[in-house]
DNA sequence: TAACTATGACTACAAGTGTAATCTAAGGAA
DNA sequence: TTCCTTAGATTACACTTGTAGTCATAGTTA
């Protein structure tokens, strides 16, 4: 799966993994909370994702319901390797840093690592 | 620092930051190991992060011997976070988990990765 | 029913990327 | 000195991405 989703069709994924099952003007209301973006822009990325094969379309009368194909765990296993590997030789240690730098992990978050880290090394 | 790297130009990178202060030609056999691309694709690639600013070049004779003017680190971070904040909001922990399936961390990372985290308890 | 609106389809277009080929000048070989 | 090689500079070209605009059509409203 050589799939590639680019930045701003991350983004609406992102929507789409959180609510799948939308229509597209639930998806242009959802990210005008966040994105400054046509409605029209959003209908081409939904387009390309679509033809990317990562999303599928159900025909609810007049309009389209999406819902990804691809799920976020499927893509994001991969794509977390990728940047490891390029950027740290595969090493996770430096990314934890890296994200911890500067009140960047929650206490939730440093629990749940350390859960992952006992259970690892066993 | 807004410098976009793209991904081949991020395995140029990594050449030079392995080895800061080599020639084209050097990056050329460096990349020739694990890219199959011509000496031409490279010296595109060079004079595009010259460009965009990311690399250094002093005149040795003839040729030129380039430099990461940005470092690994500098550049790694925000990346790091940017990845995390699209696909995990922000979470470290899943990173780590994607990272560790199949085992994908070598005891040492590990061994890291906890004592990292017993730091960040305090 | 005639115009209005929401949807999807098709088209646009510049900047960035992947992947080179060609041109030019400077040094080395014959 | 003349040609070959090597390194950088310039140019190329299709595909992707960001960011829309326009067109056709099926309901919606006056």
């Amino acid at each position: 799966m050589k799939t590639k989703i680019s930045q701003s069709e991350l983004d609406v994924m992102d929507v789409l993994w959180r609510r799948p099952g939308i229509a597209a003007s639930d998806v242009v209301r959802d990210l005008s909370e966040t994105k400054d973006w046509s409605d029209r822009t959003i209908k081409t990325l939904l387009a390309r994702l679509v033809d990317k094969g990562v999303l599928s379309t159900e025909k609810e009368g007049r309009r389209f319901l999406y819902t990804p194909i691809v799920s976020r765990d499927a893509y994001a296993g991969p794509a977390a390797r990728r940047l490891a590997q390029r950027l740290f030789g595969g090493r996770a240690a430096p990314i934890v840093a890296h994200l911890a730098e500067g009140e960047g992990l929650s206490d939730e978050d440093i629990a749940e690592l350390e859960a992952l880290i006992e259970s690892l090394k066993s």
